[in-house]
DNA sequence: AAATTTTTTGTAGTTTTACTACATGCTCGA
DNA sequence: TCGAGCATGTAGTAAAACTACAAAAAATTT
C-alpha cells in the first residue's frame, strides 16, 4: 500500500501529493484519522483527500484507513500476485510462495466457520468415507483416503465419474461421500451428490461456496477461489484443501479418542521398525 | 483480536453472542461491512452491535473494522505446536493450520538459497524426469509429475522402490531423476541416487539436508523436518515440498518462455472448453 | 496577448454512518 | 404476581464520508 502511494506520487496534482507525503510521513495517525482532520493537516480540502483515495485505486477514505493498517500490523504480506512472463526467477517462486501461504491463512482464518462438528460426528462411526476428486484434487483425494484409512475407517478414493456415480447409487445412510472440487461446477458432482443424499448417506463438499455443488451437499466446507489470470499461476487452493483436511483428521482423531491414537500409533510403529521414510499421516 | 472475541463469547448475552459468532464466521465480510449491514446479518440493532464492540474492550465500531484487519493480515505467529489428546477440536485444527503455514514461511525464506538455476538449467533441455517418492510421498511425485509434463517435457512418477532402481539403473545423462523423501534415509534411494548419478543423469533431491540421501545428490533442496512428536501431528513439511514444486515449476516455465506458456495455455483451454473442473496447474 | 479549453481545487450541500438517549420488553427471584 | 435488573430495540443526533457544482489556476490555442 505505502509502495503504492510512493509508486504514483509523483503524477499526481500538488495537493494530492501533498496528501500522499503525509500519509507517508505519518502513517500511523493517518491510519486512524478522519477525512476532515486528514484534509486539515494536509492542508487542502475534504474532496481533495477523495481524489487521492481513488487515484490510488481505492473505493474511498474508509478503505484507505483499512488498507493502511493493514499495511502497518503487518511487515510481511503474502498477498496474491499474479506471475507474469517478465518476471525474474526468484521473484516469480516468491509469488508462488506467497500465494500458497496466503491460501492457507485465508483458510486458517474461516476456520471457525466450518461445520467441523457435524463433519466429525458424521464421520466418527461412518460405514465408510469416499473421498472423491478428479483431476488434481485426485490427488487429494488419494491422499486423504490413506490418511483416513489409518484411523481404523473404511476408506476409498474416488477419482473418476463412474467411480463417482456408481458410490453415489449404491452409498448406504452410514455412508460419508467427500466431494473435493475447485470450482464446484461440474455436472456429476451435483448429480453424484443429489443421488447420494437421496440414499441417505451424508455429503460434504470442500468447494467453492458459489456454486452448484455448494447447494447440494449436507455440509459445506467453503474454499476460496483465486482467480488464476494468468497461465503460470498454479492452484494454491489444492494446498489449502490438503491443509484443511489434515485438520479435519486430528480433529477426527481427537473425536474418536484412544481406539484413533492407538490405531494411529501402531500404523506408525508398524512403518518406522523396517522403513524409516514412508510417511505415514 | 479473533481470540479474545471467542474468549468473552460465553460471558455475552445471546444477541451479543450472535454478533461474536457471526464476526468470527465471516472475519473478511465483519472487517469492510458497516455498523447498518453487521446488525441486519446478525438480526440485531445497531447499538447492540456498538455494546458488543464496548464488551470486547473497542472503543467503537470503527475500532473494530481496524482491529479486524489487522488480525487478518498478520494477527498470529504460526508457530509449530504439538497437538495433544486434551485439546479442544477448533483449537487443534488451528495448531494444525498453524504447522503447515510455519512450514511454508520456513521455506519461503529458504527459497534463496536453494539451487533452482542450476535446476532449472538440467530440467530446461532434459529428456525426461521423474519424480520419485514412497508412501505419502508418492503423491507428491504423482502431483509434480502431471504438473511438469504440462510443459511439453516428458514425465514419469516413480512410487515404489523397484521403479526408481530399475530407472537409475537405465538413465541416461540428459535425464533428471527428483527423489522426494522427508527423513532421506531410505537405503534405496542413496543406491539409485549413486547409480543415476554414474549413468551421468542429474540427480535432484527434495529432502532433510542431514540425510545420507542429501550427500549422494548432484542438487540438493533442504526441506526441514519438523519432529512429529505426538502421534496427532500429520507432516506438513509434505504441503512444503508441495509448494517448492509449484515454485521450481513455474521457474521452468519462465525459462523455457514463449513454448512453455504457449503448451501451458493450450492444455489448459482444452480442459476448460469441456471439464470446467479438472484443475491444470 | 486574448480567448478558450483543460485541469486543479474548494464550497456547499446530501447521504450515509456511527453513536446515544430513552423506552419497551423480558427474565427471574421474592 | 409483582417489581428489580438486565437485554434489546426505536428513534433521534451528531458527525463522518461522499457528491455536485462552481471558481480559480494552468495550459493550450488563436
Amino acid at each position: 500500500m505505502l509502495d503504492k502511494i510512493n509508486e504514483i506520487l509523483p503524477m499526481l496534482s500538488p495537493s494530492e501529493a501533498r496528501v500522499g507525503r503525509w500519509i507517508l510521513a505519518h502513517p500511523k495517525e493517518a491510519a486512524n484519522a478522519t477525512l476532515a482532520r486528514l484534509a486539515r493537516e494536509c492542508e487542502t480540502s475534504e474532496p481533495t483527500v477523495l481524489r487521492f483515495c481513488r487515484r490510488v485505486g481505492l473505493s474511498g477514505f474508509r478503505d484507505l484507513a483499512l488498507r493502511l493498517t493493514e499495511a502497518l500490523s503487518n511487515p510481511v504480506r503474502y498477498v496474491h500476485r499474479d506471475v507474469g512472463p517478465d518476471d525474474s526467477t526468484p521473484d516469480a517462486m516468491l509469488k508462488v510462495m506467497d500465494a500458497s501461504i496466503q491460501s492457507l491463512i485465508d483458510m486458517r482464518a474461516q476456520l471457525s466457520s466450518m461445520p467441523v462438528e457435524a463433519a466429525v460426528e458424521a464421520m466418527r462411526e461412518a460405514r465408510q468415507i469416499a473421498f472423491a476428486g478428479l483431476g488434481a484434487s485426485g490427488h487429494v483425494a488419494t491422499d486423504a483416503c490413506h490418511k483416513f484409512f489409518r484411523l481404523g475407517i473404511p476408506c476409498t478414493s474416488l477419482c473418476d465419474t463412474p467411480m463417482i456415480l456408481q458410490f453415489a447409487a449404491i452409498a448406504e445412510p452410514e455412508d460419508v461421500l467427500v466431494l473435493l472440487s475447485h470450482t464446484g461446477r461440474w455436472p456429476d458432482f451435483v448429480r453424484a451428490a443429489r443421488l447420494a443424499r437421496k440414499r441417505g448417506a451424508t455429503v460434504i463438499a470442500i468447494t467453492n461456496p458459489e456454486s452448484d455443488v455448494a447447494a447440494e451437499v449436507n455440509l459445506l466446507f467453503p474454499c476460496q477461489l483465486i482467480e488464476d489470470t494468468s497461465v503460470y499461476t498454479p492452484m494454491s487452493s489444492r494446498l489449502a484443501q490438503l491443509a484443511l483436511l489434515d485438520a479435519i483428521h486430528v480433529a477426527l482423531a481427537l473425536a474418536r479418542g484412544e481406539t484413533a491414537s492407538d490405531t494411529l500409533r501402531r500404523s506408525k510403529d508398524a512403518l518406522k521398525s523396517n522403513f524409516p521414510d514412508i510417511s505415514t499421516h
